[in-house]
DNA sequence: CGTCTGCTTCGACGACTCTCGTACCATGGG
DNA sequence: CCCATGGTACGAGAGTCGTCGAAGCAGACG
């Protein structure tokens, strides 16, 4: 623990993020296309700021949670970084916006609009 | 074939459709993450009125089309109907955007500016 | 009538997805 | 230092998806 002394932190144990540019479509739409991610990216967008994994009530396993979450962050849908032994979650929003305009905020009003329509 | 006289003309060929409130926003998403679907639906969108099946220039075999319109039908992005031996093809836009307003709009946008993207 | 065109149906195959359980690692607290 | 906690890695199994070719059907047209 010398010069790499920040190796071990918090930014080193980031995941791969694909950059903004290298975000497509497909993928974005791909991943929002399963009710489990649909269901965390709601959530996501509900709260202001960051959730951690351990927030989601997710019927499935921890395996799987996990799997969902990779979907979304190599889709570009989320960004996620460690915070010890908790990782967070965030939307990433501007990225989006940029790229889609309106998409996203198309997605979670439909999204919610749908909700209500199934449990009226 | 006797009252049943219009059994065998157009009407009587259409296809199942989903009614517009078993239309799933999944569905739809998941019908639009497939890049020969997706530029389908740019291209229909791009029309001002039905596009025969014949009209697209995809790069997959007949069957393949077929399956593609299939999906797209049954998750209730396009509604279809024959015209003698060719099938035309439209966007249920009204029906979208009663269910979730700005979605199809937002999703069209995108898919043009990735394209441009893309080809630049 | 015969044939051509446009689309469908029917398997089939490979690839990918979602799910899980078990084993594992890394951080933080007693 | 040891263990509890939160998340990951690695198969593995069931299911779905995209693709194709070959065969078939329904109108159109000579």
């Amino acid at each position: 623990m010398t010069d790499r002394d920040t190796s071990h932190r918090d930014a080193s144990r980031t995941p791969a993020h694909p950059e903004a540019a290298e975000i497509r479509l497909e993928g974005v739409l791909h991943a929002l296309s399963d009710p489990v991610r649909l269901s965390i990216v709601l959530d996501l967008a509900g709260s202001a700021d960051d959730l951690a994994c351990s927030h989601f009530d997710l019927p499935v396993t921890k395996s799987t949670t996990t799997h969902h979450f990779r979907v979304l962050r190599e889709s570009g849908v989320v960004r996620q970084a460690y915070r010890g032994t908790t990782k967070l979650n965030a939307l990433r929003r501007d990225d989006l916006d940029a790229l889609f305009p309106g998409l996203l905020d198309s997605v979670l009003t439909a999204a919610a609009a749908e909700a209500a329509r199934l449990t009226a």
